[in-house]
This record gives C-alpha cells, sequence and structure tokens, in this order.
DNA sequence: GTGGGTTGGTTTAGTTTTGCTACCTACTCC
DNA sequence: GGAGTAGGTAGCAAAACTAAACCAACCCAC
C-alpha cells in the first residue's frame, strides 16, 4: 500500500499500516472507554455492520484486540483489549489532548483522570537524562543509516 | 463524515477528522523531518502530485502548515509547522514509539533524542499530584456529560 | 535567443478501494 | 412465533488514488 521506503524503515508508518484507517481508531476508543460488545460500537458509531465487523477481524488479527466468551448459552463475544492494544493508550491520549487545544471551543468534552486520586492527566515527552519537560524545538531525530535532523521551524 | 455522536463531543474524533486520512500524518512525519519542499516529500512518499498538493493545501487551510517564502526570484515556497503543527510532536512520537515496541524487528529505525544533551526520549502519561508514571489501567475517563469509564481489562 | 532542465504544481481520465443500504442467516430465549 | 445478538452477502455509489500529460516561471548553457 505505501512505497518501499516507508512502512519497513519508519515506524510511524508501520503503526498507520495497522490502525491509520478511518475507523480503527474510532472502534478502539470506544473499547477503551468500556464500549465492549459489537451492537454497542455499532450504534454508537454509526458504522456499518459489515465494515465493523471487517475491523474487528483486522484488530484481533494484529493481535491489539481479542474475543472473550462472556456468555455460553447462547455463545456471545466481547471485545477486549490485549497489552498490545492497551498500549496505544497514549497514542488515543495524544489524539484527544491535541483535539482539546485546537478543535475544542471551551471545555474538553471528555477528561482522562488517574483512578487513583481523580486529578486530570497530563502527557509529556520527557528526557530522562535533564528531568525537564521537552518542548518540540528541542527534539532531534537521528535515523540509525543517514543522520536526519528534526525540526520544528 | 462521521456520524453526529463523534465529531462534536468527542476530541479523538475531532483531531482524527483533521489529520486522520492516509498522507497526511506521513506528510507531517516528512516535514518534522526537515522534508520541506514538495518534490521531496513527494519523492520520498511515492504520494501522487496532485494528491500531496491537495492534502498540502488543506494542512494549510487547517493552520497545521504555513507556505514560506524561502526563494524571491523564481519565487519557490516551502512549507513549514506553525505552532498549532509542531504541537502534533507528541503525537507523532506516540505514533513511532508504538511502532518501535510492537512492529520492529530489534532495533528501531529512528531515534528521538534531546537536542540539548543526546539522550534518547520518553514519553509519559503523568499524574500531576502524585508524580509517578500512570499505566493505561489506572485511567478512568470521565465524560462531562454522562459518566463513562475507561478501562483496559 | 533557443533548447533543455528544475520546481511546483494543475488537469484529465481511468482504476481501485471504501462505504452504505438492504436484505438474509443462525442461535437462543421467552 | 417474535425479539435480540452477532454477524454475512450482494449490489451500487462515492471517494480515494494513480498515471500521465501539460503548464508557467525561471535558470543556464550554448
Amino acid at each position: 500500500m505505501q512505497p518501499g521506503t516507508t512502512e519497513e524503515h519508519c515506524s510511524i508508518a508501520a503503526t498507520l499500516g495497522v490502525i491509520g484507517d478511518r475507523w480503527s481508531l474510532l472502534i478502539l476508543r470506544d473499547v477503551f472507554r468500556g464500549n465492549h460488545r459489537f451492537s454497542v460500537i455499532q450504534s454508537d458509531l454509526g458504522i456499518a455492520k459489515n465494515l465493523l465487523a471487517d475491523r474487528l477481524t483486522q484488530l484481533i488479527d494484529d493481535e491489539i484486540l481479542e474475543k472473550v466468551l462472556y456468555c455460553e448459552r447462547p455463545a456471545r463475544y466481547e471485545y477486549r483489549l490485549t497489552a498490545k492494544g492497551a498500549d496505544l493508550s497514549a497514542l488515543l491520549i495524544a489524539l484527544m489532548k491535541w483535539g482539546d487545544r485546537w478543535h475544542s471551543d471551551g471545555e474538553p468534552p471528555t477528561v482522562l483522570v488517574h483512578r487513583e486520586c481523580g486529578t486530570p492527566l497530563e502527557l509529556h515527552v520527557a528526557c530522562p537524562h535533564c528531568d525537564a519537560p521537552v518542548r518540540p524545538g528541542q527534539i532531534r531525530s537521528l535515523n540509525q543509516a543517514t543522520t536526519e535532523e528534526m525540526t520544528t521551524h
């Protein structure tokens, strides 16, 4: 689907190859929020049923979701995140935070809080050495083969 | 494009509405890395020229990129990130980190380091109150209207 | 001053992919 | 028999994408 230079050599392209279509991340958002059932996700997103079925099997093939039996008779399954799927939380948070900052008028529609203390969470790019928040302009991108710069100017 | 329940009430859907197509994030990745020119991006991504032109004007309309004159005669422009665009760095880092962890064999193809000290960067979900890293299972999602749960089990 | 090359596109035409609607199935419970 | 859940199938429409040609403004060499 993507030309040769991207998928193999770039983790961003690889990730987009897995969850980069128009529905997967919205489905995953629903599962994160606790909508684990086919019919609930379908009516919440307004997605066509065959499309939802397709995306779900794809996400299961990619080991991002798994089917869990929640009712023996009749056999009913629901969709749960695997460890790999749960690890997408930072990505979903990044999407949400950016939307909050640039595409919401007033209050953000949803707030993520720490389960233990109820404090709204933050997302940081951090340098383990300098122990300070890192701004976009202070990021440098090192390619293993060549040496490319990551600039924000 | 998306059904009613999503775009307005959800920052994730809003963000995906802006940069959720198959090319925008790859284009932005290129610009982050220092590829600011039409022809460079086009040959790097292997994208058709009309598509690239479309996406670039869309990204400019959304104030994620801006056209900057870098040569008077002949008039030549290049594409630079605005503040809004640079603010997508956390999202790109999240995409990259996830790809590194789950879709790379061995060494990650690209490493992001702190410009000042050269240390590889990390991305953290943080609680400003508890001062400790937050795991996916400790995140709770509060909807302003109802009250929904964010679970990872 | 004419020909060739570069940059940054636009136009057109055609193909492929995606998505939607509408209906159908299988199982079970009541 | 009817309702609920979890899908599958078929046919069509629309969007996305590709490829190739073309264009304009300029530069440089000859």
